[in-house]
DNA sequence: ATAGACCCTCGCAA
DNA sequence: ATTGCGAGGGTCT
């Protein structure tokens, strides 16, 4: 088939808008290689689900999908998408559980479609080792170099040519921290290469899939031996990674929202473990089982509110003093060993 | 329990 | 136009 031929044939799931806003879900933060290109004068989405390269749009209450790379069989290709961005689960309904809470309805009727992607374990748990101290632009930046240091190439689009993310085999005892440096991890070239080495110990992307089975308090828990995956990291992976959907990633920004829409923690106090655990259990308290897809569109929601603010001019002076006229401080009643840092087993050593 | 250091990039002031 | 400075989806010591 020519390659024209190919740009015309779309293969479809039908997906109403409501279920599934794919600019927000792809840009947002969850993953960070997917690349909107213009094409024949409308934008697509580009990226990569494992081993296969994917040009993607939403149009027409559908979700349109071609193949780059050579397939086997196409009910696979059609599989992978629906678990990526799980389409067997209904969002609306989950919105409409979610809106039980005041603060999500109003902040969340605007962002509507925003979906949990799940994400292969291992890109997820080396990219958010990446996001530690970092912003989403150098992220990016870094985990394209380590898939085109590591990974298969896959195909090119246009001028840009797309890898497949590494698997763990591919980078045991390869990876360097050198070159990772030289690609521009900074401090984070040794969490990863060290996490690298210690998930190949334990098995690999198997030992990750095993995770996934376990609660979601031992998963998290296990994450935290490794290097450079703190509570925040491993709440991400279990999140975006494993499946745990009650998983709360609190970073700073939604400890921000937090502090001014949610009663936790109290004004004074920093995101210390403590404060930290207290977040994620009054999430789950609030929305329940999902919590942690919750705060993802909480989060979403937050991003773009910012963004229309300052593409507006709106002054971002209140930057420093944003959030900090709380309520008094409210304590939540907390027994100690309900809500504690897990990181209490010596980490292992390399 | 709390503070600093840590790689590097970018936006925004002087 | 350069230079300086702080903060950015935290973690470790």
């Amino acid at each position: 088939m020519t390659r024209e031929a190919m740009k015309k044939q779309w293969e479809s799931i039908p997906v109403v808008s409501k279920e599934m806003n794919m600019e927000l879900t792809l840009s947002s933060g969850q993953a960070f290689r997917w690349v909107q290109l213009e094409e024949e004068e409308e934008k697509v989405w580009a990226g990569t689900v494992g081993e296969k390269l994917f040009i993607l749009r939403h149009h027409d209450d559908e979700l349109q999908y071609r193949v780059a790379t050579p397939t086997s069989d196409p009910s696979e290709d059609r599989q992978t998408l629906v678990d990526y961005f799980r389409l067997d689960v209904d969002l609306p309904s989950l919105y409409q559980q979610w809106s039980r809470d005041d603060n999500f309805r109003k902040k969340a009727s605007c962002c509507q479609g925003i979906r949990l992607l799940q994400q292969p374990p291992l890109e997820a748990l080396l990219a958010f080792i990446c996001s530690s101290n970092n912003h989403i632009s150098r992220i990016s930046a870094m985990v394209l170099r380590l898939c085109e240091r590591y990974g298969r190439f896959l195909g090119r689009i246009g001028d840009r040519d797309f890898h497949s993310f590494p698997t763990i085999t591919s980078l045991v005892g390869v990876v360097k921290e050198a070159v990772l440096r030289d690609l521009g991890f900074g401090y984070r070239a040794r969490y990863v290469r060290e996490s690298v080495e210690e998930v190949g110990r334990r098995g690999g992307e198997t030992w990750l899939e095993l995770l996934r089975q376990q609660p979601y308090e031992d998963a998290k828990a296990e994450l935290q031996q490794l290097p450079g995956v703190g509570s925040k990291v491993a709440d991400c992976m279990c999140l975006m990674g494993l499946g745990h959907l009650g998983a709360v990633p609190v970073d700073v920004h939604m400890w921000r929202l937090v502090q001014r829409d949610y009663r936790v923690g109290g004004g004074s106090s920093s995101l210390t473990p403590a404060v930290y655990c207290r977040v994620g259990d009054k999430f789950r308290e609030v929305f329940g089982e999902t919590a942690g897809w919750a705060q993802a569109v909480l989060f979403t929601a937050e991003l773009q509110m910012q963004k229309l603010g300052t593409q507006t001019g709106e002054r971002r002076a209140d930057k420093k003093t944003a959030g900090h006229k709380m309520p008094r401080k409210v304590r939540m009643p907390l027994s100690q060993d309900e809500c504690q840092d897990k990181r209490k087993t010596k980490r292992l050593k390399l």
